[in-house]
DNA sequence: TTAAGTGCAAATCGTTTGCAGTTCG
DNA sequence: CGAACTGCAAACGATTTGCACTTAA
């Protein structure tokens, strides 16, 4: 098995099914359930397939081209992101409206966390939730 | 600080499952999946059904008595932690042994985050994932 | 005694897969 | 045309729940 490549699994054909998909990903703007995002689709008179949702999700995620989060009860929320590399998020809970947030602060800390303890760092998660000023209201 | 509120929903009768299963849990001495719990105990001779591990991963962990995260395909892992307080993790993907870490730089920088964003801060996570040292020999 | 706890089997629920029909290139 | 892709239904695997039975206090 040779599943090392991280970016060069995307998909290969253009169709109408994956670009109504990324394209309600990035009209969302913030993270989404892959059955949210159907709901999202049958909402606006797109027919798309659960399964097709989430056949392209995981793609576009292997592929780089989304972020892949869990929940706090173990569901996979998706997100489009504009920026290539690698960032955290400050996510709303209630309406999953999110901001990237780029920190050197804890890269550094990650590292050093893992360093002192005779870790061998490969990876980390920092994530931040809360309610967005919107849904306070 | 007042955490008593959280843990307050703890079990309340002693069974000779539910010290089985702290024990078990306290002698992993790093995160292990409610699965992997129950097969430890069998292994041990104990007799306890995965509902029963279930059910009780489940209420030490509202009680605070023990640490739960998700892994990247989502099952739920567990831990038994020495700490009451807030605190992240080292975690060895490897063999699933793992440190606590303190870190008010976490906090402050979670805090900052939302705020900055107009966000009233409820949560966070920040786990360092990584190869401990005696699996990477 | 009696409510909390247990365990088995069945039910959930998010997600994946088999497979036949469809479509992009 | 042929490999990708799609979608439905069935399969899956982790977790939960209904319910009758145990057991701690």
């Amino acid at each position: 098995m040779n599943d090392m490549d991280k970016e060069s699994k995307g998909p290969q054909r253009s169709t109408r099914q994956r670009t109504a998909i990324k394209r309600a990903l990035g009209a969302a703007g913030g993270f989404r359930t892959a059955q949210e995002l159907h709901d999202e689709l049958k909402a606006k008179g797109q027919r798309v397939g659960l399964t097709t949702v989430y056949r392209n999700l995981q793609a576009l995620a292997t592929a780089g081209e989304v972020d892949v989060l869990r929940t706090s009860d173990g569901e996979a929320i998706y997100r489009q992101c504009g920026t290539g590399g690698h960032h955290h998020h400050l996510v709303c809970t209630q309406c999953g409206n999110s901001v990237e947030v780029a920190s050197e602060e804890i890269e550094a800390w990650a590292a050093r966390v893992a360093k002192h303890h005779g870790f061998d760092p490969v990876d980390h998660t920092a994530e931040v939730f809360g309610i967005c000023s919107v849904c306070s209201d």
